[in-house]
DNA sequence: GGCAGCCGCGCG
DNA sequence: AAAGCGCGCGGCTGCC
């Protein structure tokens, strides 16, 4: 036993008599009743003494140790923390000077210094290190242990940018959300769980001072102090309300998907500018022809005048048929009802002129604006689990929506001596469909790797599967989709047209419907199950356990179990995918993930090996979430130097 | 000038 | 009789 362990240990003895967290909160997470009234003095925040004696800890009360000095920092970190027990982790950075006016500095790794790291693990005391001055290396004690954060990615990341690896840390908000969905700010869980506001003023102000303000420290460790304290409130109720897994699943995810941050992906400037070159002059065609349509008053990006336009100009017959927005009566012009009137002189040169500004507005200089002054790469922010049936959502930007069109998707190219290796699962909402409603026909089809879109088609049309066209085959595939949407009739039609430009009638729609749940029984048995029990309980639940709350019983009981499982799907291949990633040895780095989809970019020599790599992972993936699922044909994967040409 | 709601559209 | 799920984001519009 060295030194170290030996100190612990005496310190984990005194932690252990009188110093445990308590955690009798009021909170209203989970609880039946009605949240408690709020207490007069709950907002009271003494100022800390930095020499007090501990006194018995109280609502906010505990003292700051402001650190500066790196002797001090280790001495600390070795006698005041026990290993063993969680510890509060929070930091605060600031925009380094050259990047000052940046909007991502001081957030983005790679434009920030960690300016100061919070940590606590009694009630009563408050450590804020000066990481300026003491640097990180004292601290090793206390990164090397079990820690919380709120956002703890944040943490990680800016920590792995100064070259500290932290793969596990739990995070208050990834456990909120494995217990309620969505995200949460540090400021609401408070009032949540603790019944206290917290003001969040200091959080933007300037951490690049030499001296901070005893505001801006007591601010700073309040953060750490409220992370530990709700630490044990939301563990507990994960343990009562059996969400671990779910709460696991994202806490594994978190490193792979820091480092696919942190990564960025490559983005090919000089392209995407030959491009939108091309696209401006399509657009300034389209928008010459239509300002010629409809005048030079009214603006063509509003479509408030336009509507306002038409109806002053068309057809009154027209005008009767044309549908309205949703509020309001203004004539609607997304690209269904436009396509309708295309035969209308005045209305045909609208959709051009749509398509194109589209492309302009989002996919423009907006995207470059989007790249790293650093890393020369596009850093977008994922959001883990927190669409509302937790799946990944995607912003700043969101490479979620990058169009189809094989020049887009070329812009995001690998590196010289790289190569982009992209797989997707096949059908998967479809399959986990089968598995959760246990229907026998659908499951035995995977099981011999049938093509289920071949399979519903035939029953559509009462044929053997051998006879169907590609055709039919075509027009099953909006009918296998729709079911899980709960698709009326109505809606399946509008949707074979829209999206697979199939011809189908609401009454074929209907008849199709009918097909499948004839051929697929206990879809629909689950499905009206789903339904019925999400007409009494408001919430539905997927594979691993997460509950979602729904609020339209007929269509969501049915879509969120499925989308959600597949997004449980998708967090165990990723944290399968980092596993093997890290045991291969090889040079790998995911960069995209996109709801069933991964990108990643390898190094060329390495492509074919991580291609199976790859492979394994999502199918083992699959295998976490439903180890009952066949995997013949689950996994498409492809090489090639663009995210385009790979797919 | 900031904010929220609406509309529309890209993706899965 | 009704019943198309989930996102992020941009421009417009009306309001404070």
């Amino acid at each position: 036993m060295n030194k170290l362990e030996l100190l612990l240990k005496k310190v984990r003895n005194r932690n252990t008599e009188s110093r445990r967290p308590h955690l009798e909160a009021a909170s209203n997470l989970g609880s039946a009743t009605k949240g408690t009234t709020p207490r007069q003095n709950d907002t009271i925040v003494r100022p800390a003494q930095s020499c007090a004696e501990p006194a018995a800890p109280t609502e906010m009360e505990f003292t700051v140790k402001y650190i500066t000095d790196s002797e001090e920092a280790a001495a600390i970190a070795e006698t005041e923390f026990d290993s063993e027990l969680s510890i509060g982790v929070d930091i605060e950075t600031m925009k380094m000077s050259q990047y000052k006016s940046h909007s991502r500095a001081g957030l983005s790794p790679h434009l920030s210094r960690i300016r100061l790291l919070q940590a606590c693990q009694t009630l009563d005391k408050v450590y804020v290190f000066d990481i300026p001055k003491t640097g990180l290396e004292p601290l090793m004690p206390i990164l090397t242990g079990p820690m919380v954060a709120h956002n703890a990615r944040f943490e990680m990341s800016h920590l792995y940018h100064s070259g500290i690896e932290i793969s596990q840390i739990d995070c208050t908000m990834l456990m909120y959300n494995a217990l309620r969905g969505g995200t949460i700010n540090l400021k609401d869980l408070t009032k949540q769980l603790l019944d206290l506001d917290i003001s969040k003023e200091e959080q933007a102000s300037d951490w690049s001072l030499t001296e901070l303000s005893s505001s801006q420290i007591q601010y700073a460790a309040r953060d750490a102090w409220l992370v530990f304290r709700l630490y044990p409130i939301l563990k507990s109720k994960l343990e009562e309300q059996q969400k671990m897994k779910v709460y696991e699943l994202l806490r594994e995810a978190q490193f792979p998907v820091m480092k696919m941050e942190y990564n960025g992906c490559h983005f090919d400037a000089s392209t995407h500018w030959l491009l939108m070159d091309r696209i401006k002059e399509d657009l300034e065609a389209a928008k010459i022809r239509l300002k010629a349509a409809v005048g030079p008053n009214v603006s063509l990006t509003s479509n408030k005048q336009l509507s306002d336009h038409y109806k002053k100009v068309l057809d009154p017959k027209i005008l009767k048929k044309w549908p309205r927005t949703e509020k309001g009566d203004d004539l609607c012009l997304d690209k269904r009802a436009v396509q309708k009137f295309t035969h209308v002189e005045v209305v045909e040169p609208l959709v051009r002129y749509k398509r194109f500004q589209t492309l302009v507005q989002n996919f423009g200089s907006k995207l470059l604006s989007d790249i790293n002054p650093v890393t020369g790469r596009i850093h977008p922010e994922y959001g883990l689990g927190a669409a509302k049936t937790g799946r990944f959502t995607c912003s700043k930007p969101n490479l979620q929506q990058i169009p189809h069109e094989k020049e887009f998707r070329d812009l995001f190219s690998a590196p010289n001596g790289r190569k982009i290796l992209v797989a997707d699962y096949s059908q998967i909402e479809l399959r986990v469909l089968a598995m959760l409603a246990k229907e026998l026909t659908m499951l035995e089809a995977y099981r011999n790797g049938e093509d289920l879109h071949r399979l519903t088609a035939a029953s559509m049309a009462g044929i053997p599967p051998d006879d169907v066209s590609g055709e039919q085959r075509r027009a099953a595939k909006p009918v296998n989709f729709g079911i899980i949407f709960g698709m009326g009739s109505q809606g399946l039609s509008n949707h074979a047209r829209d999206k697979y430009n199939v011809v189908m009638t609401p009454r074929e729609a209907k008849k199709n419907i009918q097909a499948f749940f004839e051929k697929y029984p206990a879809v629909e048995a689950w499905g009206n199950n789903n339904k019925k029990s999400a007409a009494v309980y408001r919430f539905v639940e997927t594979k691993m356990g997460r509950k979602i709350r729904v609020d339209k019983p007929h269509t969501q009981s049915r879509n969120y179990p499925v989308q959600g499982s597949a997004g449980e799907v998708m967090l165990a291949a990723i944290i399968e995918l980092d596993r093997e990633i890290a045991a291969s040895g090889l040079d790998i780095k995911m960069v995209n993930i996109i709801h069933d989809e991964i990108v990643l970019e390898v190094a060329a020599t390495d492509a074919e090996q991580a291609k199976d790599l790859l492979e394994r992972a999502m199918i083992n993936g699959m295998l976490r979430v439903f180890p009952e699922a066949h995997t013949t044909g689950l996994v498409e994967a492809g090489v090639g130097d663009t995210w385009g040409e790979a797919k």
